[in-house]
DNA sequence: ACCATGATCCGCT
DNA sequence: GCGGATCATGGTT
């Protein structure tokens, strides 16, 4: 759930990577710098990171005070405020009214780890935003049937590829891959 | 379906 | 100076 003045925005989450200590693929793997300092708090706290030079991504910090881990967020199904985050996502496909162009816009709001920062509106100023207020919280939703959830390797990153850290729902279609 | 590229910033083994 | 937890577009099999 995210709250921008009155309007209020939630989606489900549906796909997420972990990022963990003693892993080289995480940010945190170098030790603490100016960059992930936020990575290293106590978890329920978001970290928001700014990469290829125009993207934000959103994390959950999951450790003890001084660890280093996270879980990225990486797709959501939008629920709530879906014209705001059209809207914040200023959406390269010209709004027309055919149908299936209009699924197609749908799915494209929040199908990646920086299009759902973009719709949420959720950039460098959230970093280190405490989940437990009401700005950006997450709440619990219907359970999630186990056999539905998969898991694979992490996407875009070179090491630690053998780690199966990446889970999703199975078939919801805000999954960014298969 | 895959592959290449451009956009454009910041942090730093 | 280089490359990145990305995205959109445009080209080729």
């Amino acid at each position: 759930m995210r709250r921008i003045g009155n309007h209020l925005l939630a989606g489900k989450i549906v796909e997420v990577e972990a990022y963990r200590i003693n892993d080289p693929a995480s940010h945190s793997f170098h030790g603490k710098t100016g960059r992930n300092s936020i990575m290293f708090c106590e978890g329920g706290h978001l970290y928001v990171y700014f990469t290829y030079g125009m993207h934000f991504c959103a994390n959950i910090v999951t450790g003890k005070e001084g660890i280093g881990e996270a879980v990225l967020i990486r797709a959501v199904e939008p629920l709530t405020g879906i014209e705001i985050m059209k809207k914040n996502r200023r959406s390269p496909i010209k709004s027309l009214n055919l149908k299936s162009l209009d699924h197609k816009i749908l799915i494209n709001l929040t199908n990646g780890p920086a299009k759902f920062c973009q719709a949420f509106d959720i950039s460098r100023e959230e970093n280190g935003t405490d989940l437990l207020g009401s700005e950006i919280s997450i709440v619990d939703g219907e359970p999630i049937p186990s056999k539905l959830i998969k898991r694979s390797s992490r996407i875009g990153i070179h090491s630690g590829l053998e780690k199966k850290w990446r889970f999703f729902i199975k078939g919801n279609p805000w999954v960014s891959r298969k």
